[in-house]
DNA sequence: TGATTTTCTGGTATTTTTATAGGAAATCTT
DNA sequence: AAGATTTCCTATAAAAATACCAGAAAATCA
């Protein structure tokens, strides 16, 4: 129904958590869990994730924990909620990197979610993690 | 993941078959199944939500069927997505009637969601049923 | 009266989402 | 070297959403 799933929310969430603590050093998931009432362990799955999109980088052992690979300003919205939850296209068949729909030349919504695609990827694109920083949020927040 | 449902890709193509159709009187649900390959159950599952908003009316018995209430020109895809799958709001703390976060003043994300619901909402109002038509589908189509 | 079609109730199967569990591997600190 | 901490990996379970089916009642027309 159009719902941005409760994994790209915590992923955006614990990014704007790494954007905001993350210059002294790597930060585990635990601080993050505390600050952010997101299990540890649901976190670690959502991490995979991005870590995989080379969105974060990792230490392990004492005192290690996760930072950005970027500078705050260099991060999208969009970027980060495609890694966490995948295609974000409306339709199935524009997900499909060949398009296997054998009617779509003449389909007459496919232009229509193609256009939708096209404008909440531009709009998600617009918005970089210190631009949703300034706005300040206090720790934990009410679940966006 | 900003999916639209089935539900309202079948919800969309049956208004759009009827549009086609239901000019010399109401179309039954069966032909309707034959021609765009969704079942019958199904289908009656969705016209009840169309039918309870009004975007057709129903007449009963032999030779009955379901025709559009108004124009072709006076529907459009937002309303007809939004009869089908319930709110289109992409997070959950917009669809609520009187928003109880507690902390939605402070939420860096909040505006961000707002925007992308008025966004998607416009678009899809954009367009109208016969708009669509107009690029003569050939039934049953690919599924969007 | 009989045929057809919507309408209603309720149920089931499948898939996706969300979350948890346990332990292995790596790294730091002492 | 030992212990503590933290990421990482695999598996599983609970919950919710989605998709679909069956059967019968009600309405309508011929």
């Amino acid at each position: 129904m159009l719902k941005i799933s409760t994994k790209g929310r915590y992923a955006l969430r614990i990014m704007l958590d790494l954007a905001k603590h993350s210059e002294e050093g790597p930060v585990s998931l635990r601080t993050v869990a505390k600050r952010q009432q997101i299990t540890l362990k649901y976190m670690e799955s959502i991490m995979s994730l991005l870590l995989r999109e080379e969105l974060v980088i990792s230490t392990r052992g004492k005192s290690g924990g996760y930072k950005l690979t970027r500078k705050v300003e260099d991060y999208n919205v969009y970027e980060i909620l495609h890694a966490a939850e995948g295609n974000l296209a409306p339709v199935q068949c524009l997900a499909v990197s060949e398009n296997d729909c054998p009617l779509h030349k003449k389909c007459p919504t496919l232009p229509m979610w193609t256009g939708l695609e096209k404008l909440v990827r531009e709009y998600l694109q617009g918005f970089t993690l210190d631009m949703l920083n300034t706005a300040d949020l206090p720790s934990p927040n009410c679940g966006h």
